[in-house]
DNA sequence: GATGAAACGGAACGATCATTCCGGAAGCCA
DNA sequence: TGGCTTCCGGAATGATCGTTCCGTTTCATC
């Protein structure tokens, strides 16, 4: 269903010649157990966190831990393949938005995202950094569309780059980590204020720039470089 | 010098009679070394986070971990010390922040902050939830006291409250945490565009309502409650 | 149904830490 | 300086957790 971890799970139907690899389909027990723990995983490190332990979601799964490590080669690649998950649904969401009339598809995206970094907020830190790091540059190229449209439209004003929208995900994210538990939905009026704010108001022009391109690729490759180096947009 | 953990460090001069509990004073060597173990952990902690080994800390004092547990009786008690340390600076900061002219105290504050979270990336999230939750709710009120300020200088817009400072605080944490090792400086552009947005736009009437000071207090208690109880300003 | 391959479960292993303990060193007071 | 107290260092302890291993079970195929 998912197809990430090691062995493929190739579609039912597929043109008996193609792959050279022509990995074996998994056996009908194995299938069942990869979704099992897939969608615990998704609830137990949505509730916990990503300290929760592989006995954990094995339990949640109703399998051994040796199930677990049979499909995924150690816990960094289960979380990874759960965000992943979660990194698909957001990019589709902004594909859809796209769709949307006057320019409100990058509001239309930021509240989905929102909620989804509620409902994911065990660890929704792990989706910067993704190992598939095109994953996370299709989604950027997709929400820097949905500012060009919203600018387009004078939703959002034009002293803003797409860096300030990263920033005010990561944001969001904070509010969500540090008050999710208690008021759920206050990453809402947030970010309602904010979009009121990026509307009309000019970005102070003694304002350090935003984060380039380059760096929005650095930040979760764990560089912790200091040295910028070009200049972009 | 911090005074807060197990034996009290009394300053050198105090009227001999006083206190019934008549703690004896430390000896020279171990105020020293507390001394020397609260640096060592504010830098460890602000550069590794919580995570960093008692070992570590104690080490980078020059100390064993013995000596560590001599004045802490755990982990959760250092990193709160630690933590409490900057709590005490940041209320300082607002004290001083209220003298300033023209409802400016709120913005400079808030970038002493930034600047506070930046450098102490590693433990900010420790902040909300300090045990001392008195410490906690003087500087909430000092910093309501300079919104107040600040909207009757009309450098904030009437219909932001508290709860609205709060969360903006939160996502400053939640910038530097995602970018702090790569673009330190990045939440500065931020909250120049969120203070900007503060001052002239209105809190779109559909919002959900600020967060409540009781679900400020109940954040950080670790109570996961759904149920928000008493309406208030 | 029989048989070989693939998958399962969960006990066992090894590493990492927080925390404890105690023999020895260092301050304090007389 | 001597004696007593406090403190120090760091090895040892115990718990947690990721990961591995292997005897057993389940599937797919004939």
């Amino acid at each position: 269903m998912t197809g990430h971890a090691h062995p493929k799970t190739p579609g039912p139907g597929r043109a008996p010649d193609q792959a050279p690899p022509a990995v074996k389909p998994l056996r009908r027990d194995a299938v069942r157990n990869h979704q099992l723990v897939v969608e615990a995983a998704r609830e137990v490190l949505s509730e916990f966190g990503t300290d929760a332990s592989m006995e954990l979601i094995a339990s949640r799964a109703g399998v051994g831990v040796g199930t677990v490590y049979r499909r995924f080669p150690n816990k960094e690649a289960l979380v990874d393949e759960i965000a992943g998950l979660m990194l698909r649904e957001l990019t589709e969401v902004a594909r859809r938005s796209l769709a949307l009339p006057d320019g409100t598809g990058l509001e239309r995206f930021l509240r989905v995202l929102g909620n989804s970094l509620a409902e994911h907020r065990g660890y929704a830190d792990k989706l910067v950094g993704h190992s598939k790091a095109s994953c996370v540059e299709v989604l950027r190229d997709r929400i820097a569309e949905l500012l060009l449209q919203a600018q387009e439209s004078a939703r959002i004003a034009p002293g803003v780059e797409l860096g300030d929208i990263m920033a005010l995900i990561w944001g969001l994210r904070g509010i969500v980590e540090t008050s999710g538990a208690v008021v759920p939905d206050a990453w809402r009026r947030q970010l309602d204020i904010q979009l009121a704010g990026l509307r009309a108001a000019t970005v102070p022009a003694d304002s350090p720039p935003a984060v380039t391109r380059a760096q929005l690729r650095q930040i979760g490759t764990g560089a912790a470089g200091t040295a910028g180096t070009a200049a972009e947009s």
